[in-house]
RNA sequence: GCGUUCGUAGCUCAGCUGGAUAGAGCGACGGACUUCGAAUCCGUAGGUCGCAGGUUCGACUCCUGUCGGACGCACCA
């Protein structure tokens, strides 16, 4: 469908040209690729159209009578023929494509195994930083949709031809850590997560809360966090110990959710390990003038002329700080895997962190800092209002998905639909999955989003389940057929059969596919391939409802319609795939 | 004060590089299961796209201003 286009454009552009000849036009007609191409408001209008406002002017005549001497030359181009036919509409020139070509290319680049991929990161080398959870608590819904994020883009980045590593930078120190370690000496009496039969993270993230009350009992629990953080930087080997295993429970336990959401990482980062990177570059970036020191020996970069505060880079006692260490791993990542382009996956709030980081490594003169690039999302917020680990509003990720597990459960049984699904506890888990990653999604990142408990629990609508149902429909479809049932088996496919308007509006909807992905790759917007399975739902919903396939009178056809379904079912299997959504065989 | 960002139907959100009647879902109302699975489908009602200017043949989309909301501007991460 991309070559199509093109080629459209080039006949349009001929076509452009030779009416400026006829009317002794001098001034240069637009290139191909300059022709404004884009969809009609309703497909009767054609596939797609070329508005002639834009060479209305240049060639000195009324849009309208752009559009018919275009089509008069269109008509006689030898290229266009072959492709379809071009007729004037007013001030547009719209296109109706030669279907049978189309519908034949489409089933068979859909029947590839390569189906479902784009072009335009072909080559290139993405680096990936999301999630980066603190090692102090488990995974909460803000971190939910974090990671659904980051793995989602890698994964459509990397279908768009991207060579894709994806990493997680676990903030493993600090005295938030101290602080449930504290609370853990205070109340754990050396109990283990298998103990209290607690996940690891959880395990944790209890003392982590228990060290408010801690601070209630013990005036000086702060300055006590502050001094175990002291003894972690020294090295004391009693505090390093303790601060390994909570580590380790944590991260086990945080790991466990990352596979049951479908997320995964090439490469694990510890801020324990990367914390003091960076001061050797701000160091020679003080000598390069880009920093300067204050009386006071703290190392300082001032930002006035780019609207922004002066930032403190090392303390007076030398020491870094965050903004350090994310120069240094910067520098360290690019070193180690030169990329074309790096994005860090973190909330909106840190978007001054960025600009000063992103301006900072430009100043010290490496030149990829203009490849570094921070996807900001907005806040999740409850109808309650903003969701905080204090106010206990917060939403924790497993407990969440269990819920929304339990309602796929029932949802099931209510259907009675046990034995057709399988392992309905499986299938539950992957309903869940659907309906949050779908609805965390369908919204655009930067926006702080509502989330609904009720209505992201209920499976009706636009949502992720309503997508995952259509992927059954259809495989329950081609099921029936491989098992013998229906008319197909005894027909052979034709696309030729497939010539009616809605074959035809199901053919585009999968063409779209390819394109799809290039665009949410190139805007680094998975919420376009969320739309795109939409539309691909509510298309296929639309034609399966008024073509009969397995029960087909006619043979042949039945048979040509089992091959535009398996098309479909390929779409949704690879364009769910991109957004985290469980494809389902039956639900 | 400075910076970032959002403001589209009662609610939650789409709207691709500016282009032909602004779209979904939920909610409301009315329909469709002896028909390949009704977690579905069809129809009706509902919007001066925050407001005011500007650029353009054309603005929800770009620019300026303004109002309202969110976030940020630590020798915390």
């Amino acid at each position: 469908m991309v070559e199509t286009k093109a080629a459209w454009k080039r006949i349009i552009a001929r076509a452009l040209e030779g009416y400026a000849a006829e009317k002794g036009v001098a001034a240069p007609m637009p290139a191909a690729d300059a022709i404004v191409l884009e969809r009609p408001p309703t497909s009767e209008l054609g596939d797609f159209g070329f508005p002639m406002f834009p060479y209305a002017k240049l060639l000195r005549s009324a849009p309208a009578l752009v559009a018919q001497a275009v089509a008069r030359i269109v008509e006689r181009d030898p290229a266009a023929a072959r492709l379809g036919g071009a007729a004037a509409e007013g001030p547009y020139l719209n296109v109706r494509l030669a279907r049978p070509a189309v519908v034949a290319e489409v089933l068979a680049r859909a029947g590839s195994p390569a189906w479902g991929r784009g072009s335009a990161l072909r080559g290139k080398k993405v680096m990936v930083e999301f999630s980066s959870p603190n090692t102090n608590k488990p995974l909460h819904l803000g971190h939910l949709r974090n990671n659904v994020l980051g793995e989602s883009l890698s994964r459509i980045m990397s279908a768009a031809g991207a060579e894709v590593r994806k990493i997680d930078h676990f903030n493993d120190r600090g005295v938030h850590i101290c602080k449930s370690m504290l609370a853990y000496q205070a109340y754990g009496e050396g109990r283990t997560p298998a103990d209290e039969g607690l996940k690891g993270d959880h395990f944790v993230g209890k003392y982590y809360v228990l060290f408010n009350k801690l601070m209630e009992e013990d005036p000086k629990a702060e300055e006590k966090a502050q001094e175990l953080l002291v003894r972690w930087e020294a090295g004391d080997a009693e505090v390093r110990a303790l601060w390994q295993r909570m580590k380790d429970w944590v991260i086990g336990g945080i790991k466990e959710t990352y596979a049951r959401t479908l997320v995964s990482f090439d490469l694990y980062d510890y801020e324990s390990d990367t914390y003091q990177l960076g001061v050797d570059s701000v160091l020679s970036g003080l000598e390069k003038g880009v920093f300067y020191r204050n009386e006071d020996g703290s190392v300082w970069a001032d930002f006035e002329d780019i609207n922004l505060d002066k930032k403190v880079f090392l303390r007076k006692d030398g020491t870094s700080l965050y903004i350090t260490q994310d120069i240094g791993t910067a520098i360290a990542r690019h070193e180690d895997w030169p990329y074309d382009r790096l994005i860090y996956v973190v909330a909106n709030e840190q978007a001054y962190h960025f600009k000063i980081l992103f301006e900072t490594l430009r100043r010290l003169g490496y030149a990829w800092a203009a490849d570094l690039h921070h996807l900001a999302y907005g806040m999740v917020n409850l109808p309650s209002g903003r969701m905080k680990t204090r106010e206990g509003t917060v939403v924790d990720a497993d407990d969440l998905i269990d819920e929304l597990a339990s309602i796929a459960a029932k949802e099931i049984e209510a259907k009675g639909r046990e034995d057709a699904v399988g392992d309905s506890r499986a299938v539950s888990d992957r309903i869940a999955l659907g309906a949050l990653h779908y609805y965390l999604l369908q919204t655009g990142p930067m926006k702080d989003m509502l989330y609904d408990p009720e209505q992201s629990l209920s499976f009706t609508g636009d949502t992720g389940p309503y997508i995952q149902y259509m992927g059954a429909r259809a495989s329950s479809i081609i099921r029936k057929h491989l098992a013998g049932e229906g008319n197909a088996v005894k027909g052979d496919p034709d696309p030729g059969l497939l010539a009616s308007d809605a074959d035809w509006e199901l053919v585009k909807q999968i063409a779209a596919l390819p394109e799809a992905v290039d665009s949410s790759a190139s805007a680094m917007e998975p919420s376009i391939m969320a739309a795109y399975l939409h539309d691909l739902a509510t298309a296929f919903s639309a034609w399966y409802r008024d073509n009969p396939v397995l029960n087909n009178p006619d043979a042949d056809l039945a048979a040509s319609r089992i091959e535009l379904v398996k098309a479909v079912k390929a779409s949704f299997e690879a364009a769910c795939a991109l957004v985290c959504v469980p494809f389902l065989e039956a639900m």
